[in-house]
RNA sequence: CGGGGCGUAGCGCAGUUUGGUUAGCGCACUUGACUGGGGGUCAAGAGGUCGCAGGUUCGAAUCCUGUCGCCCCGACCA
């Protein structure tokens, strides 16, 4: 048990002028957390018992699935993460500095190459597979825009969890530690008394992995999630298909033009919005056109090569792509160095559907490159790539299409004027893009494709049943699984015998939880007016007593021998000793969110009962009797 | 990284445009009295390098220059 008095809860009617997020609102008022630095918070004391209460719960759910904890450094040497490139990869969100002798170092964001680095040097037979290791510890994240308290900050805790597998199938395999991973998740989570999704989440540049999503039911959340009724799939909107649709009647870019090409004057309208607004049409009456460069030209640099030995020659990055795309080794690189990818205008391009589709990363073209090739950014149109090299046309479905079969009409477009401040009317597929839009399309060679290159969206079909459509809701990532294969294991040089004697790198997965961002997430989905409301599973404390008069031994002595006797049932208890009148006491165990508060005042001692209030329900409680009030906390408790 | 904004007491803010007594207000804090079941009342107090550095001036929270910190929006819809 402990004694208001004696602990730190700092409450307030205020929160902080620049707190808007529920969660960030609550923790500050209540005293949970403060903030130290930007995306930088103290935990305080009920915020350090609720997060060891998650952690508690990881614990339980990963030992019983077989890992072991362990715990690694949070500062390790920059040569690991060079080692598999992300040293550039993460770029600025990686904390690092120089020792005193010089040596690059970082604060771990993450443990792949940790971790690998500890299993190459201890792991050397395929019998001490399958294995899983995993920590809870303080992890560091320079993010551009820490926002929200603890939802998303730079310092935060995560258990990270690895598992190392000789195969991705069979008995001790990837798949068989990635399904238990599941279960644990499933269980972790829903012990923590959280309504919870799971979805399939976007596996990133390495293909065919498979990964999901744990995200907190909340429609503050960042993610947004689509789901089918029908059929219960679930997927992340970055990932999210869409179901097959008919093609239209006329095929694609099928149909005669709605008008002649009108070149309308459009100054300063380089959104969808400002033309819409401006031209008076619908969004859905828009090409949207998104200019991408493919990775491997867009992160080009500068470089130096040697010249005559004193002086070093700069190659442009011009000279590179030249290069690269027109010299003796074009080969081996993607023969195109633009996609232009063209949605309705009120849909989103999906860069990772634009990926999937021309089989490179792509990156939004930064815009002063894409306006020396030629685009004119904010003004772009689907007949941009016909007049540039090196480019190629992805286009939705819904935008490809020249006849609207719904109003037996042709498709009335407006799109960019492919010049500053001027946009065109009764843009045509066949007519306008000069080349037969249809054919290229059908030819893979072709620099044309048709495709589900957009974000799914509530009303979608669904790509899992025929009939139903999708729906979309909001959702906070608080757990994420993933099976890497071997990207760290090849890189890291990680390989093993197996029991044919063959040397084969080690098949990985990797299984997070945000357990500081499960607390916040945890209030933004269960507060009300008044405070946080504590599943109470995670609640710091499960009951509160408050003592109407702090200044009455008998009241307090009578709390004290309550509190014991709870304890001893495994109850952690709050007495609220504090000098403060009836209000304040009520408005701040309401503001903390315990589940259970038990009054004490003169009325109830009268009747040696207490007051028993949840904290969940409205009104005033009702007495108990002493002797009965820690079967009505285990009641209550489940 | 682009745009916008803010740094004045533990927290929330006013004062800065137009330089001029001792820099204010609310909450919180301390002491006392009254009060006592949903953020009390009265009285008395304590608490400030006005982010930092430099400059202008008889005089700077206020004007100028620089700098640091923080927040919001956008950055994938051009």
């Amino acid at each position: 048990m402990q004694r208001w008095s004696r602990t730190l809860i700092p409450t307030s009617k205020q929160a902080p002028g620049d707190a808007e997020a529920p969660s960030h609102i609550l923790l500050a008022r209540g005293g949970f957390i403060r903030r130290v630095a930007a995306g930088v918070y103290d935990y305080l004391p009920l915020a350090w018992r609720t997060l060891r209460k998650i952690e508690g719960i990881v614990r339980d759910e990963l030992n019983a699935a077989g890992a072991s904890e362990l715990l690694l450094p949070a500062v390790a040497p920059m040569d690991l993460l060079e080692l598999t490139g992300r040293a550039d990869e993460y770029g600025d969100l990686l904390f690092s500095f120089t020792d005193r002798h010089n040596r690059d170092v970082y604060l771990g964001p993450t443990h792949e190459e940790v971790i690998t680095d500890l299993a190459r040097g201890t792991i050397n037979s395929y019998k001490q597979l399958p294995l899983n290791l995993y920590q809870i510890q303080t992890k560091f994240r320079d993010e551009f825009r820490p926002r929200a308290g603890l939802l998303r900050c730079r310092e935060f805790i995560m258990k990270d969890a690895y598992s190392f597998h000789m195969d991705v199938d069979g008995p001790g395999g990837l798949g068989e530690g990635y399904d238990a991973m599941y279960s644990a998740y499933e269980n972790i989570f829903t012990r923590c008394g959280l309504d919870f999704s799971i979805v399939e989440a976007e596996a990133g540049p390495i293909g065919g992995s498979a990964s999901h999503e744990f995200m907190v039911n909340c429609e503050s959340g960042e993610d947004t999630i689509l789901t089918c009724p029908a059929t219960g799939y679930a997927a992340n909107v970055e990932k999210c298909e869409i179901g097959e649709r008919a093609a239209p009647s006329k095929g694609w870019f099928g149909g005669g033009p709605s008008g002649n090409l009108d070149k309308v004057h459009t100054p300063e309208c380089p959104g969808i919005e400002e033309v819409c607004k401006f031209l008076k049409v619908k969004p859905r009456h828009m090409l949207k056109t998104v200019v991408f460069e493919v990775e491997e030209f867009a992160k080009i640099e500068t470089k130096f090569v040697a010249g005559d030995g004193k002086i070093s020659l700069r190659v442009s990055r011009e000279q590179q792509v030249e290069e690269m795309l027109n010299g003796p080794d074009s080969g081996l690189y993607p023969h195109f160095r633009w996609v232009v990818a063209v949605v309705r205008g009120d849909h989103e391009v999906n860069e990772g559907k634009v990926r999937d589709l021309i089989g490179h990363n792509v990156v939004l073209a930064e815009s002063k490159c894409a306006e020396a090739a030629g685009f004119s950014i904010g003004y772009v149109s689907p007949r941009a790539p016909v007049k540039t090299d090196h480019c190629f046309l992805l286009v939705d479905r819904d935008a490809a299409v020249g006849f609207d079969d719904n109003s037996g009409k042709p498709m009335f477009w407006v799109t960019g004027g492919d010049e500053q401040d001027y946009h065109v009317k009764h843009f045509n597929w066949g007519r306008d893009l000069g080349s037969d839009a249809a054919t290229e399309s059908a030819d893979a060679s072709g620099f044309v494709r048709v495709g589900d290159v957009r974000n799914a969206e509530a009303g979608d079909p669904s790509p899992r049943d025929a009939g139903a459509t999708l729906e979309a809701h909001r959702g906070i990532e608080v757990g994420h699984i993933f099976k890497l294969g071997d990207k760290y294991s090849r890189a890291m040089d990680f390989a093993i015998m197996d029991e044919k004697q063959e040397r084969r790198p080690v098949v990985m997965g990797c299984y997070g939880i945000g357990v500081s961002r499960t607390l916040a997430a945890c209030v933004e989905m269960s507060h009300d007016e008044n405070g946080i409301v504590w599943p109470m599973a995670l609640a710091p404390y499960h009951v509160i007593i408050t003592v109407m008069k702090a200044d009455d031994a008998n009241a307090i002595g009578v709390a004290d021998n309550l509190a014991g006797e709870l304890a001893d049932a495994g109850f952690d208890v709050l007495i609220d000793d504090r000098d403060e009148r009836a209000g304040v006491k009520f408005k701040d165990a309401d503001l903390i969110g315990v589940p259970i508060r038990l009054t004490i005042g003169d009325r109830a001692l009268a009747e040696d009962s207490v007051e028993f209030k949840l904290r969940a329900d409205p009104g005033k409680g009702e007495l108990v009797k002493m002797s009965g009030v820690v079967a009505a906390c285990q009641k209550a408790a489940g």
